[in-house]
DNA sequence: TCTGGGGTCCTAGGACCC
DNA sequence: TCTGGGGTCCTAGGACCC
């Protein structure tokens, strides 16, 4: 905690609705509700007009649907939301160099780092609301809603009692009174586990976290939780604000329509998300040590396991041939069904160290399961350069990334190359809602960033 | 037609080394 | 022979956040 109101937290209104609402005026004062695919999905943000409904993020897609069933439904348009979220993020970097952002709709910025000495409330109110107008201009008319306070927490908390489209600074010396009647949800860090168990303990709010001894709460929740809960409940929080923070993992996974019961056809799909992965991996241009194959059963339960390599890897080949491996050791759960499956990849270096004998092991565990996958086709595509930019496992599935278009060979194991076709793509930046193409020879396909 | 997808951080136990 | 502690790495699970 500072001495200044020196720690300002934005956080954009109802972020991907507004931008659908911006950029579709028949959709303004309705009722907009962004959400997962298919009949498994949830609401991602509700516009306001759908939360007067009842509806909220992280609510059944269904749900929603029963109680706002005038308003539309939408899927993300993430390239959208990435365009207007690098225009606020530029804005916020104008303020100060130490700027970090959380996710695509909100960010910290410490006002300390950009030289600034007056944090007066007058100055600080008009340096939020020009902020803020900044924000609408830049964005074409996005709201924004600003904290400002001594702390992440308070910066948070403020910009939190500021929405939607409103300022709140909290004055230094008021932090502790302004959380004392807040429940212990409002502490950063408590979910639903850590503020039952303080119920068990009678604990409701924060001033009540206060009465309680270092002792109950230490057998409740452990030495370190109970430290840093004690030091939040008393608004004590020197959390630093980083502008550049390192990627720790990667990882992609998917819920599936209905829940998968025989592993032959899991390893497609596992192949599938291995190769997305380690291309991204690619991307930023770093390996790999640890592998990690994530299965969630119909019952919700959630199964992982994961292999720690001796060398750090990026190839198709090797992420590829360890997650359907790790798939293999964990077959006997497939038979009570699995809703998701993921594939990530963590302990990252930038230099590869790939063992000779993991590659060669990856190998041929590879080729044991391409020969078990049946009717494996095969997809080339080539976009603008030349650059190969998608390859597939198992029928209908394509992946590949490109401009504008897609450029597509079709060819199985046991038929010559067909013809070079073309498809055109709306949004390149759809990832991860899939495209559909239509083939007549392979019947449909999806092709996704 | 119940309950997403991308992450981060923490805990706890076992192996191993010094 | 019995008993040791600390540190690090790895694995699995869980809580939490947006």
């Amino acid at each position: 905690m500072r001495a200044e109101a020196s720690i300002l937290h934005l956080d954009l209104d109802a972020f991907f609705a507004a931008v659908e609402q911006r950029d579709k005026p028949s959709l303004r004062g309705k009722p907009v509700i962004i959400g997962g695919v298919s009949g498994r999905g949830v609401v991602s943000t509700a516009s306001y007009e759908a939360r007067k409904f009842g509806v909220h993020s992280a609510m059944p897609t269904h749900e929603a649907r029963r109680l706002c069933p005038n308003a539309a439904f939408l899927h993300g348009r993430f390239g959208a939301y990435r365009i207007a979220s690098r225009q606020v993020m530029e804005v916020l970097a104008q303020v100060s160099p130490q700027m970090e952002p959380m996710s695509l709709d909100e960010a910290y910025v410490d006002l300390a780092a950009s030289g600034r000495t007056d944090f007066s409330l007058e100055s600080l109110r008009k340096l939020g609301e020009d902020l803020r107008q900044q924000v609408r201009e830049a964005t074409n008319g996005l709201t924004a809603s600003v904290g400002i306070g001594s702390s992440k927490f308070m910066a948070k908390l403020a910009s939190e009692e500021a929405k939607p489209d409103g300022l709140v600074i909290v004055p230094p010396g008021t932090e502790a009174d302004r959380i004392s009647p807040l429940s212990v949800r409002a502490i950063p860090g408590v979910g639903p586990a850590t503020a039952e168990r303080l119920l068990r303990l009678g604990i409701h709010t924060v001033a009540e976290l206060r009465q309680a001894t270092d002792n109950e709460l230490r057998r409740e929740l452990g030495p370190n939780t109970a430290a840093w809960l004690t030091a939040l409940a008393y608004a004590q929080d020197d959390r630093g604000i980083s502008s550049s923070r390192e990627v720790k993992s990667i990882s992609m996974e998917d819920t599936f329509a209905v829940d998968y019961t025989h592993v032959s056809e899991l390893e497609p799909i596992t192949a599938r998300d291995a190769v997305w992965v380690a291309k991204r991996l690619r991307k930023s241009g770093l390996f790999a040590r640890t592998i990690t194959l994530k299965l969630k059963l119909a019952d919700f339960t959630i199964h992982t396991r994961s292999r720690t390599l001796l060398g750090a890897v990026d190839s198709d080949e090797t992420i590829t041939a360890v997650a359907l491996s790790l798939l293999d050791e964990q077959k006997h759960l497939v038979p009570r069904g699995i809703r998701l499956l993921g594939v990530g990849v963590s302990g990252f270096t930038t230099e590869a160290q790939e063992a000779l004998f993991e590659i060669s092991a990856a190998r041929s565990d590879l080729s044991r399961v391409e020969s078990s996958i049946p009717d494996r086709h095969s997809w080339h595509g080539y976009g603008p350069g030349d650059d190969v930019i998608h390859d597939t496992y198992g029928p209908g599935w394509v992946w590949g990334s490109g401009l504008g278009q897609v450029t597509v060979r079709f060819e199985t194991a046991n038929t010559p190359p067909g013809p070079i076709r073309t498809f055109p793509i709306d949004d390149p930046d759809l990832h991860p809602n899939p495209i559909q193409i239509a083939d007549e020879a392979s019947g449909p396909g999806w092709l996704e960033e």
